[in-house]
DNA sequence: TGTGAAAAAGTCGCGAG
DNA sequence: CTCGCGACTTTTTCACA
């Protein structure tokens, strides 16, 4: 799909503020109010804007530690990296997986209430996964997410 | 705040499906329409839902490639670090900033329109950050984001 | 694309438990 | 203090020019 000037600036105002009403959103663009609303769901049913997801404050939710854990698989067949993903998308602590080429094969996002409880998560569930080599973290300090390029 | 289980259930209904109207939400958990409303401008009020953010396919929007980095300071003072948070931030490519404590001083994902365009970010802005020490990246094949604990 | 209108959702005040 | 009911406002969604 090809995106014009009009989209690109949809996309920017809707990732700075994806509450705002497509009232809103036509008033700052210029353009009548059913345009607007027809180019964001253009922009959904082409998949370029997944949907919308809700951010918690981890640590409001009562989940005070997030780590990010690099893990290095031991044996990498086809088999392993299955059995690895099935079985890490067992633990209710991860919040992502992402598979990565580098250093380490996949980086795993986990919280845990405290850490007493990621060390519980990190020794039962984490360490005893199939196929874990090395494993890595940090914990996380502070984040911030910015806009982003576009 | 204390939260409920009326609350843990909207919090886990919700970031299964943000977009999901408080109607349809409320027939499920067998709760009036105002009252979820009430529960869930409550649950913003308290920090605990901190927002809506869009999600974009960063390859259909045009970036088809994402990188971690794990970022070293070679000198960490306070003005160290936030010279750094200060000059990370003004590049539009980097999606969000993580300090964290372990191997790595700050975590960033990173997007590019290729690799030869993350060459370029990587050269002539990412590694002239002030402070740097050591980098190591991840090259982002795949992503599952999974609804985490609650 | 814009205008206008119907359907749906969000918002608020009030009385009951 | 939180619920449900009913009214009001805003937003979403669609038909048609």
């Amino acid at each position: 799909m090809t995106l014009d000037d009009l989209d690109r600036m949809i996309l920017r105002a809707l990732v700075a503020n994806a509450d705002q009403s497509t009232t809103q959103l036509a008033a700052k663009l210029g353009l009548s109010q059913p345009a607007t609303w027809r180019r964001i769901k253009r922009l959904q049913e082409a998949g370029v804007i997944a949907g919308r997801r809700l951010q918690l404050d981890a640590a409001k939710a009562g989940f005070g530690v997030t780590v990010f854990l690099g893990v290095k698989l031991a044996t990498k067949g086809r088999v392993s990296l299955e059995d690895f993903e099935r079985a890490v998308g067992a633990i209710p602590e991860v919040q992502t997986v992402d598979h990565v080429l580098g250093l380490y094969d996949y980086r795993l996002r986990v919280v845990a209430r405290d850490l007493a409880d990621f060390e519980r998560v990190l020794r039962r569930r984490l360490m005893t996964l199939p196929g874990v080599g090395n494993v890595e973290a940090n914990v996380l300090l502070s984040e911030e997410r910015r806009p982003g390029p576009l």
